[in-house]
DNA sequence: GCCATAATAGGAACACGTTCCACTTCCCGT
DNA sequence: ACGGGAAGTGGAACGTGTTCCTATTATGGC
């Protein structure tokens, strides 16, 4: 359908495509948290996952597009584990803070795979905008429901959406001075307080 | 005095080190200018700035530190155009939101530059710091003067200090999304709208 | 089962950032 | 003026992302 983004795990029809992709992945996360974003030399994720150069092209059409697409999986899937929990806090801002302050926890524990992750995240263009997209809605998506009240059936309001947005900005502008080595993981945590507290109150 | 860094304009003794180094920083600019970050080939600018590839990395260790100096570099001179005239606007959320949209405005007229800076930015490393630290300071201070009374002789408070940084790190977000594709320069003025609402009611 | 087509393997080739080397030119202290 | 070290030249070479090509293997329709 789409020659220019990564095929999407609905469009692959046999298990043994899913199964390549799935290999890939685990491939590209592994030698991410191993060494970062230079780690991830594609000719290694090809001979990791045991698929040939082209075949990992034909999967994921860039380095880009298979870093940003592993960071969605990941994404989904620390999603998943913590889906149906109440966030604990008392008050929008304490409940941001709370999966803000969460997140660079699981973050802080494996900087390699952040800094690959996040790198691919900002250096992506237009020809990764689906995947960079559902990241984005994902991420919003986290802070409205922890913004709101815990009920959670309720959709969350413009202004809320809005808030929520500009946090994520911030938090990305925060990660890549982190993963960059230009500010420590305790920068990215007060400047996440700082801007909740600015827009929360 | 330090070889991972870029020699700086104060320790270039020579009058034709100082030569030089414009060279290179304006064929930067005109190859930015005219493809984006692609088009800034080393080869392409030491042959432009007429200059030995060895050279170009002797001023400059690699394309980052390259382009972020003349991100530093135009950013100094757009500050020294307009440095002493009064920001125009009433409140503190008016005058922000007119340095922000004539900003904005300005990178529009040239996409491939700013896409070509912008991305540099966000890709340096620590080794780049130095430069990045300065590009961040004159943002900061640049938005803590718009948004303290126009006398400009007081120090910004630690609370503007805090919310000019938020602004920052929003409009580099912003930023990103419009030069990677994603977003547009409507986009990009409305989310600072948003955030300047925000931070500053 | 058999054929047409797509998918994969295997690997050469290319582009560009970066490094390195041998040689030349410039410049400063005496 | 000159000798020596620093700076510059020109270009080869290397690594990694990306493209491309051919041979081989899987897959789906008859």
């Amino acid at each position: 359908m789409n020659a220019l983004n990564s095929l999407t795990q609905e469009e692959l029809g046999s298990a043994a495509q899913r199964e390549r992709r799935k290999r890939i992945l685990d491939a590209t996360i592994a030698l991410a948290s191993r060494g970062g974003f230079d780690a991830v030399q594609m000719r290694a994720v090809a001979e990791q996952a045991d698929v040939a150069l082209g075949t990992l092209y034909r999967y994921f059409p860039s380095k880009i597009h298979l870093l940003v697409s592993a960071l969605g999986r990941e994404f989904e899937r620390s999603q998943a584990a913590m889906a149906g929990k109440p966030i604990p806090g008392e008050t929008p801002e304490a409940r941001v803070n709370y999966v803000l302050g969460r997140t660079t926890k699981i973050l802080q524990k494996d900087p390699n795979l952040t800094e690959a992750l996040t790198r691919a995240f900002m250096f992506a263009d237009a020809s990764v905008s689906t995947e960079i997209h559902h990241v984005g809605m994902m991420l919003t998506s986290v802070l409205t429901e922890a913004m709101g009240t815990r009920t959670g059936d309720a959709e969350p309001t413009e202004e809320e959406i809005a808030i929520a947005r500009v946090i994520g900005d911030v938090w990305l502008s925060s990660l890549v001075g982190w993963v960059t080595g230009r500010s420590s993981a305790t920068d990215v945590e007060t400047s996440m307080s700082v801007a909740v507290r600015l827009l929360l109150r």
